[in-house]
DNA sequence: GCTTTAATGTTCGTATACTAACAATTTAAA
DNA sequence: TTTAAATTGTTAGTATACGAACATTAAAGC
């Protein structure tokens, strides 16, 4: 029952093996991978709202921030960013006067294939260290505790 | 081959199934469950850095950075807002004029014990929807993607 | 020794991310 | 119908997170 550590429990707290820290790593990794690919400057969160926009075709500010798990406050600097870039189009929503609609712009339609193509090559990139099998259970696990 | 889409690929593009953006409500969740035990308001990164420095005595500013992965600029506030808090003291390094020597404080030495057993917690509940040989199997995976 | 290179810490700017409070509008309840 | 409750969007404040530039100091190379 020695113990050089002033934790008195069975299982010694190891940081590098907390679900929290770990966490924080992945994201870090896919975060540098993502903007290593420069997606036209996006962010992830800026291109999780693009891509949202155009499974949709629009919606309100806010339920855009619920549809990529955004608070208010949230999506609403990453709409007005979009916006700035011209990326979305806002409009008032005639049938409430609250709300504002926002679609994608003519300039990110014409961007959506290669949004996708890049997409899809910064997950690969990614999940590049495990296998075929590998990544379908950790994007399992990883939904499981979402 | 018909797709509403305008995906030409094979893999049709689901925001839902990528890893960044499912890291990323992984992250949010476990961030929230860390809140809800407010560890004297820590946040999960002032706790990390808190732990480092119980594990190697004391350290740089820089080398706690990179033991945490943080950069130069994000550990900076760190450390200025433990500092605030009187968790740890600082004091020049007297063989390098650069360096500043960052220790536990006597107020944080006296919590250490809690923090692990929250930590553990917070752990243990972020990891509650898996079972035992899944959450191994996901800490596994994480670290290989990292 | 002297110059080049590297490391440490600081500051600025931008982008998430969340809390809390607020006004305007809509919906639901009484 | 009139009041109460909920929704939408905004703003302010705080905390990561990172790039970039900078001055000070230390280490390496010659």
């Amino acid at each position: 029952m020695s113990d050089t550590s002033s934790q008195t429990s069975q299982k010694p707290y190891k940081l590098d093996e907390q679900v929290g820290y770990i966490l924080r790593l992945a994201s870090q990794r896919h975060s540098s991978i993502f903007q290593s690919h420069t997606l036209s400057k996006l962010t992830p969160t800026q291109y999780s709202a693009l891509i949202r926009i155009a499974e949709i075709g629009h919606c309100s500010q806010n339920h855009l921030g619920r549809l990529t798990s955004m608070d208010v406050a949230t999506i609403k600097g990453v709409v007005d960013r979009l916006h700035k870039r011209d990326l979305v189009t806002l409009k008032p929503d005639p049938n409430d006067r609250r709300r504002t609609l926002i679609t994608l712009s003519e300039l990110a339609k014409k961007q959506l294939d290669d949004l996708y193509k890049v997409g899809h090559t910064i997950t690969e990139k990614t999940l590049a260290p495990l296998s075929a099998s590998e990544q379908q259970q950790l994007l399992k696990l990883l939904a499981k505790i979402t």
